[in-house]
DNA sequence: ACCCATTGATTGGCCGACCAAGGTAATCTG
DNA sequence: CAGATTACCTTGGTCGGCCAATCAATGGGT
């Protein structure tokens, strides 16, 4: 090393040095899951949620299992997730006659009602987030970032599969 | 709508259309979050600590305050992570005898230790992330999240200043 | 000098996330 | 068909995060 770096330089922590890139995706996410947790909170959903909604509002009646293979989450924190949905009356949970250990879960009319909700969540995310973006460096920034997810991808499961409905396709 | 999109076609849940890039980033950040959870476990450290450490090797003996407002974190995380951080002997903490209700935080010889490992997993990271990348398409993503972090910044407040050591500078 | 607002830190509660362990039902196997 | 294995879910524990309420110490106003 040729020489101390001047004092006062970093607002990223030094021994982060080896991961810039790393190390400032983890700070946009972190700021980005902030943003989307406050416009959250103002629809009454708690930061983690918003997904789970979302694949019931895409999928009927979904066997649990399917929803944890579906968030790559761990089943426990779906159960608990989905005890407290059901209990604010945004979800609704009942046996499936097929497979008595199952369990098949749907959105309420009430959940449904706060898809509109949460699509305004993410277009605005989106505004904010790339304001001042040009259509170009957006395409660019999706292509990266759909680059990075591949890279991670084998170690860090799949987190949005699209098994078909079964009979279809 | 000229016709329902065709059946079994979207990994990202419909509800999403409006944000393609900020689900994008989310997925990513979830992996990389992930992988980086995974790579910190055989430090042992538990993922968010590594913030705490890096920000206590770069600067001595600090203020918890000083902490909390580098971090961006709240104040009962920060206390409950430092005390956890301090049973398992990586951090010591005393009073500061300037103001008695103040705390001074210092990592401990034990806890300077693990500089090298997490130094090891923002590089491991980055090379596993931006695996396939160019230099050239490397500073392109860096350049588009300053972007978005610049966007995020007003809302999601920073987390990560430099408040000159005072006299330096 | 006194009172009061501000700052620094802690506690308790809640939620998302994980792991480990357990229980029940279905399925595979001999 | 009985026994072992696997799949599905639940419970209890831990940790990182937040909010609300609390306490102690500092500092400013009059």
């Amino acid at each position: 090393m040729p020489g101390p770096d001047p004092v006062c330089t970093e607002p990223t922590p030094s021994a982060a040095h080896g991961g810039p890139v790393s190390i400032a995706l983890a700070r946009v996410a972190r700021m980005h899951r902030i943003a989307a947790g406050r416009r959250l909170k103002e629809l009454e959903l708690y930061p983690g949620q918003e997904m789970m909604m979302m694949r019931l509002w895409d999928r009927g009646p979904v066997r649990q299992s399917e929803l944890i293979q579906s968030l790559g989450l761990d089943a426990s924190t779906v159960t608990k997730m989905l005890q407290r949905l059901e209990q604010c009356g945004h979800v609704r949970r009942g046996p499936d006659p097929a497979d008595r250990r199952a369990v098949l879960v749907e959105a309420t009319d009430e959940g449904r009602a706060l898809r509109a909700g949460v699509e305004g969540v993410w277009t605005d995310l989106e505004q904010l987030s790339l304001s001042g973006l040009g259509p170009e460096d957006r395409a660019e920034l999706a292509r990266l970032l759909g680059l990075v997810a591949e890279n991670l991808r084998e170690e860090a499961g799949e987190a949005g599969e699209c098994p078909p409905p079964p009979g279809v396709c």
